[in-house]
DNA sequence: TAAGTAAAGAGAATGATATTCATCTTTTGC
DNA sequence: GCAAAAGATGAATATCATTCTCTTTACTTA
């Protein structure tokens, strides 16, 4: 009947671990196995099953995990609602984004939205486009970054055109030419990005009707800018990943101009804390204000 | 942070009293009025303004109640929920009905209800068309009996047409005529039923174009019979409305057919705990061997 | 195979909460 | 002015939540 074992509960499953869901929640491992064992007690049900190294849902705790986080979710929006009545400029905004906003935007997002207001909080979630998404239907964040179009009804704001560069190091004998060739593609060796359910590049790929010679695969962007400086072969990224690269690079356009769109986006403006909405309107101020 | 408060503050507005609300969660009132006390410290803001004779919402409490009744709703699914999982012929159902159905079918439907699963128990609230629609979409009852078509999107089950009939005292001068002549209508001394916000006997009366001769008012069906049988004057009623008369009466069908279709929905059918797809069930077969 | 590590569990302690009981206060209607 | 009905209050107590400390388990690695 307490929402804080519904809380524990639900972030021990997002963390797998009473550990880390411990460390998150601010409360000490024995006392979140404590909290579990109350609430399954509680319902005389068993939700997880404790292994070596975490915990998984058994089938009856999938079954209700549903209930418990759709509550969390709306305990936080009443809270938030508290926060807008009560006139404060307090609150929590939960915010879901992927790698390049990550990277090049937040960090400066949150300075700056932390001058105007600073009793303003955040949490991050780091993810895919597809998880971002869920993450805001579910109510699991305030708001997220997106590629638009969205594949779900979400109310969504377009911030920046990306495009799509090829990267060479400097030196590369066809470092010179811009836009670069779209048959030299082919012909360098690439070194292609490990995506996990985007397939953004083979998308772009598909699309010149070409296929690249792929050298080596990464992970990381940052292994990638590090290979292409060092002359390993050649890459493709947005361009957004490219701002403040550590690495010396050519970055260069290619033939055919391709774009991701990328936006934020919320589940409904209108029912948004005042928190979130201020966030929004300061990160479309903030891009447009960008380069 | 728990969801009794919540329950409390929820049953409270409904009820509008401290007092009232404590003897239906089985609480004291000075038990009540602490948890309500304690909720409005927690979260900091004034919910219910206490007055002479009972308590009214703050603005605040009316922005933040949709929040903790869908939470208390919650509560309530996952817990059937809990009681389908463990596979236990237990659970609560909470059913809408309308004067009608709560006076000629809830009782048998209960009784033979329960003498098929008796740990299943009930809650009954009373309410017009709309009320009930409201109920169910907003999840306070499991179910309700309905007029189709519902002026939401449920899935709702047609049940029973219920046909308009005229009622006469015995020995009345038209009481022999079957059926009952459109123009004797206007002629004879109507007792109107004071009808709260659906007008359906207006409706029939517009439909025929014609207008009665109203004599007496009156909000409760059982008083109509009875004024009708003591010779006070003649009136309308859905066939429902008649079984089981405690007085001496004679029904006449009109001229022309009026129907009201009668059925029972709920928001969704396969998100329904076990309990109410039996309960449901149960009255789908039980109406259709009826009369 | 033994030590090291990273998880979870159990029990006692204690501080915080929930709930009731009994007692007041206020308002309203007669 | 008094009874009835609603809510408020404070003390008492039982219950609960959380931490601390100590075990247990099982995988990893030397």
């Amino acid at each position: 009947m307490s929402i804080v074992r519904y809380q524990a509960f639900v972030r021990t499953v997002e963390c797998g671990s009473f550990t880390k869901a411990a460390l998150q929640l601010g409360y000490t491992q024995s006392g979140v196995s404590h909290m579990i064992n109350a609430l399954e007690e509680e319902i005389g049900v068993l939700l997880l099953t404790r292994d070596r190294g975490g915990v998984q849902l058994t089938a009856e705790g999938q079954k209700l995990l549903p209930y418990f986080s759709e509550i969390c979710s709306l305990q936080h929006q009443m809270e938030e609602t508290v926060k807008d009545l009560k006139g404060l400029d307090t609150g929590l905004v939960r915010i879901g984004t992927f790698t390049s906003v990550s990277v090049q935007w937040i960090p400066f997002l949150l300075k700056s939205f932390g001058e105007l207001y600073p009793n303003i909080e955040f949490e991050i979630l780091h993810g895919d486009y597809d998880e971002i998404e869920g993450w805001i239907a579910s109510g699991r964040v305030d708001c997220g970054f997106l590629r638009l179009p969205a594949k779900r009804p979400l109310d969504v704001f377009s911030l920046y055109q990306d495009e799509w560069m090829v990267i060479l190091p400097p030196g590369h004998p066809m470092a010179g030419l811009d836009p670069f060739p779209t048959q030299a593609l082919t012909e360098c060796p690439f070194i292609q990005m490990d995506e996990g359910t985007d397939y953004e590049i083979e998308a772009v790929f598909d699309a010149l009707q070409i296929c690249p010679r792929v050298q080596y695969t990464a992970k990381e962007d940052q292994t990638i800018l590090a290979m292409v400086s060092n002359g390993l072969g050649i890459s493709m990224m947005p361009g957004l990943m490219l701002h403040h690269s550590p690495y010396p690079l050519v970055r260069r356009r290619l033939e055919r101009n391709f774009e991701r769109n990328i936006g934020i986006g919320l589940k409904s403006l209108p029912m948004a804390s005042v928190s979130t909405r201020r966030f929004l309107e300061h990160v479309r101020q903030w891009v447009q204000a960008y380069e």
